[in-house]
DNA sequence: TATTGTTATACTCTATAACTATA
DNA sequence: TATAGTTATAGAGTATAACAATA
């Protein structure tokens, strides 16, 4: 099967390789039962303790109120706490609790060695090129 | 926002670039009405013409009940063409009908404007250097 | 017995409209 | 008047089970 224009296309090539990564992400990252978007967002949150759920939907291109039902679900696992915006009335700022600290914290390490597994065709100079390059289409 | 952890996985990265040049893909081929899945199965039967159903399934990792929906409505644009496969009786070979050709001729044009519109922050040598290393990663 | 194509359907993901409470 | 959060729901995308026809 010849498909060396779609290869030409870098379009297809970022997804083609995201999907690749992602299914290896899937299989690592089962225990944890995290798929990636909750990933991204809890991560963020620990990154960034007190931030809102606008904030969230800003940074990772997410609709409000599709975040609104992963935050919901990360209550009820106990993983994230919300308290009362200290200078908005509206907004609630979010946290990790003890135990979501925990689980993300060893989740992250298996986000990174899920990405070197399903990246090791590629040296480390490779994948530091890869990120840039990759983020000067999409910053 | 502090997303730095977040931007060294690759997985990150892949998926947040292909999701902005897929949405530039969206503005620039609109007029053709084809999604990113229609256009890359299109591209596949017009640069080879009589492959059946189950290649092109392998090909772009689709399920062959919802490879059945796609060609069935290229089909009923009359953009492709079904014959009896020549050895396998089960199968059927797929072309491209003229108005199908002649779509996919602009549309792969068009497509191939779009995606260096979207990565207008790289250089030539950057672009080539990225599509080996994605391929590097799924192939 | 395995494979191609197919139907029907379930499941997941993403998007839209409309509302409330506060800025 | 605009924004944060929410509810309900629609739409798009992806996956599973089961079947007929042919290899």
């Amino acid at each position: 099967m010849d498909a060396a224009f779609l290869q030409s296309l870098l379009g297809y090539n970022a997804r083609r390789a995201s999907l690749a990564i992602i299914e290896q992400f899937h299989v690592d990252m089962a225990s944890f039962d995290l798929r990636p978007v909750d990933f991204s967002v809890l991560s963020l949150i620990r990154h960034n303790p007190g931030t809102t759920s606008r904030q969230l939907c800003q940074a990772l291109n997410i609709l409000p109120p599709n975040m609104v039902v992963f935050l919901k679900n990360f209550e009820k696992r106990q993983l994230v706490d919300r308290a009362p915006h200290p200078t908005d009335g509206r907004a609630m700022g979010l946290t990790l609790t003890q135990s979501g600290e925990a689980l993300m914290q060893a989740a992250e390490k298996t986000a990174m060695d899920s990405g070197l597994k399903a990246t090791s065709a590629l040296t480390e100079s490779e994948r530091q090129t890869l990120a840039r390059l990759l983020q000067k289409i999409y910053l």
